[in-house]
DNA sequence: TCCATTTGACCTAG
DNA sequence: CTAGGTCAAATGGA
């Protein structure tokens, strides 16, 4: 509440409803845009058009997405407040990844009261690495915190960017070594990196290819039928694991619920996910076969590029209507 | 002195 | 109520 910019307040006096239907508006218009791009790619695949790289083209659908989740997330009530802040507000000042502070505004005032209030991130989207050894991926993480868990082993260690507090970066990463022999260590990612120093993401890549390790897991998972962002916000990193062809890693994709029965509600979204997940995945190489289905509508993952390009379009008359 | 890590307290979700 | 996630004071190393 207190968070609301001289901006957001004048635009208090229009009615909610018009904000939604201008936000609305604008959501649909960089679908539009991305699915023109993802026409453009297929023009490219299929070797009709040399104009312009898939990669490129790629970059262009990844940030339309992007685009639209932040309005779309710009525009949720106060109640739902985005776990991606929208562009505009990624490093502004009043902006410090913390949105917990609301609910622990009231009545108290002290910074030493504060401790500990926040939001367990019960849905945000995460992904599962793990590795033999020690993985390095190439952000600059900082320890805050450690951990007995029940059952394990092992200490969990729990990280988070360094650049939390001057880009507002809010990415966390937990680490905990396996009672596998030899000890593995699974790292759970949260949130994606904002912060500029994302300078080694293409080293992320290089590591990848160069795959010292002879295998690794990795998984997505959103745990909220709502989360598209959990898709999209990895969406850098699937396609950064898909370009290289690997043969000794193994991907698999999540996309569980926590109630099966959410699986039945034909969201808009959740449409989406699936299939850009299987577009993603035909994308490089054949990695058909190693997609595992844990949706079953996502097994078959054979479909043409025509195919997925009428279920996308499909999505977007649903958005449309 | 600065910065990262350690560690116990604190808070929330389930 | 408990387990897990986060905070921030204390601590230590460069």
């Amino acid at each position: 509440m207190e968070r609301h910019t001289d901006a957001t307040m004048s635009t208090m006096e229009c009615t909610w409803s018009e904000k939604i239907s201008g936000d609305r508006k604008r959501a649909i218009d960089e679908l539009l845009r991305g699915r023109s791009f993802t026409k453009q790619l297929r023009s490219v695949l299929v070797g009709e058009d040399q104009q312009e790289s898939a990669q490129d083209l790629l970059v262009k659908i990844s940030r339309s997405f992007t685009n639209t989740l932040s309005i779309l997330n710009s525009g949720e009530s106060d109640e739902a407040v985005s776990q991606i802040p929208a562009s505009g507000q990624l490093y502004s000042p009043g902006w410090h990844g913390r949105r917990s502070e609301e609910s622990c505004e009231s009545g108290k005032s002290s910074t030493k009261d504060r401790r500990g209030c926040y939001k367990r991130r019960k849905n945000s989207q995460s992904w599962v690495r793990i590795t033999p050894n020690f993985h390095d991926d190439g952000y600059a993480w900082r320890k805050y915190g450690q951990k007995v868990i029940l059952n394990a082993k092992h200490q969990r260690s729990y990280y988070r960017c360094t650049h939390k507090h001057d880009q507002g970066c809010m990415a966390t990463k937990q680490v905990q070594m396996t009672e596998d022999e030899p000890p593995k260590y699974k790292t759970t990612y949260h949130g994606q990196h904002t912060c500029k120093s994302m300078l080694k993401s293409s080293q992320i890549m290089v590591e990848n290819s160069t795959a010292r390790d002879s295998s690794f897991l990795l998984s997505f998972e959103s745990n909220n039928q709502d989360d598209s962002n959990a898709f999209f916000s990895s969406f850098p990193l699937i396609k950064q694991e898909e370009e290289i062809p690997n043969d000794d890693q193994e991907v698999t994709y999540n996309n569980h619920t926590n109630n099966n029965n959410k699986n039945n509600s034909s969201s808009s979204d959740y449409l989406l996910s699936l299939e850009l997940t299987t577009f993603e995945s035909n994308l490089g190489s054949d990695h058909g076969d190693v997609l595992s289905g844990v949706n079953s509508s996502c097994t078959d993952s054979t479909h043409s590029l025509d195919d997925m390009m009428m279920d996308f379009d499909d999505v977007l008359i649903g958005f449309e209507c």
